[in-house]
DNA sequence: GTGATTTCTTGATCCAGGTCAAGATTATTT
DNA sequence: AAATAATCTTGACCTGGATCAAGAAATCAC
């Protein structure tokens, strides 16, 4: 497979701290697929295994789980070269019970879980890039939790409002509600306070 | 510094996925330093840097953050060979806004940041163990944000209920209670539920 | 462009869990 | 073991944000 060089400029964003270069690299370029996804459709779904570790080339993509009452609770977008997919499913290789669902058209490049490990026993310094992202990852979680834990509905909807990103000022509102987590009303009356 | 054989134990039952031996490994057994802490002594507070990296070998520790009325938010513990420290503020070596409190007299193994970066260089095999348990870590904190978001004060207190570690059956309620994001008085009715 | 959906807004009402208060237990100190 | 301090319990009351409902606005499909 070849990427263009746009996808390889993608790919470089998702991976920064890894000063990747397609000469020292070769294994990691070839290997990505590509794939695209139709608005609404939806990526994987509860009870399925997750297969791949997707880099986002264009579009928004949604996570989400349902609750006890069957509603959607928002738990991240991805977007702009970020990683999507169901990250504990796709390591361990059972179902699990989240939804990735693309919000608008989305294109995306993909790998496998044996060319994801064989990435890691082929380039060491993976596994160290490795190490600091999902130290990162983990550490933005816990930031998450705080702000749900210690902030009201009102301050969490002014401080997502002040650094929402771009993609993300398109999508419908009740999508930002619940990640918020709140309900749309909630949602729409902030709004409305300006 | 030389370890007893219980403190290699400990670390041993920490780096479980290492299976780490004192002869391959000298340098991890070497560079620990034992430290002790008495009841309600503070291990680190907000606005410091963290030094160290700890591993609990016997004690309770608490982490958590003030929010703006000054109320404790307690986002989790540390007992029985697991890690304890501000790990956003160990890993940049900037100011964390968290405090860790010793709930009983404990007992740690520690080590600084560049002893902990040496490790990093001297077994590359550490790498992967840095990436399997961040990965782990981060999955962990988004099933208690899931919980936090989607279960009931009621269910929360259920769920913790059956699951709760022995060395926290010793702590005072309102630590728990602030775990499970409630009151004390919220806790104690759940409680009389029975 | 027009009708059908979906999303957003706004009002009225409700309730889980917070707050305040005060007494009962339990733990700590001397 | 008494005095003191911290924690836990229970009751009364309150409130932020959810729920229910129904119309307005936006978006989609043909």
């Amino acid at each position: 497979m070849n990427l263009t060089s746009d996808q390889i400029s993608i790919l470089k964003l998702a991976f920064k701290p890894l000063e990747l270069s397609v000469e020292k690299h070769p294994l990691f370029f070839e290997q990505w697929q590509e794939d695209s996804f139709e608005r609404y459709e939806f990526i994987t779904e509860a009870g399925k295994i997750e297969r791949y570790f997707y880099i986002i080339e264009s579009g928004v993509q949604i996570i989400y789980i349902l609750d006890h009452s069957g509603n959607k609770r928002v738990l991240g977008f991805s977007f702009d070269g970020s990683y999507s997919g169901v990250y504990d499913s796709f390591l361990d290789q059972k179902p699990s019970s989240y939804f990735i669902e693309s919000l608008t058209p989305s294109k995306v490049l993909k790998i496998d879980k044996s060319q994801y490990n064989s990435f890691f026993e082929n380039y060491p310094e993976f596994e160290h890039w490795g190490r600091i992202i999902h130290a990162k990852l983990f550490v933005g979680r816990v930031e998450r939790e705080i702000e749900l834990i210690t902030l009201t509905a009102k301050e969490r909807f002014e401080v997502f409002s002040k650094r929402c990103p771009e993609p993300l000022k398109n999508i419908p509102q009740k999508y930002l509600a619940s990640y918020l987590n709140m309900t749309p009303e909630t949602y729409s009356r902030l709004r409305a306070e300006l």
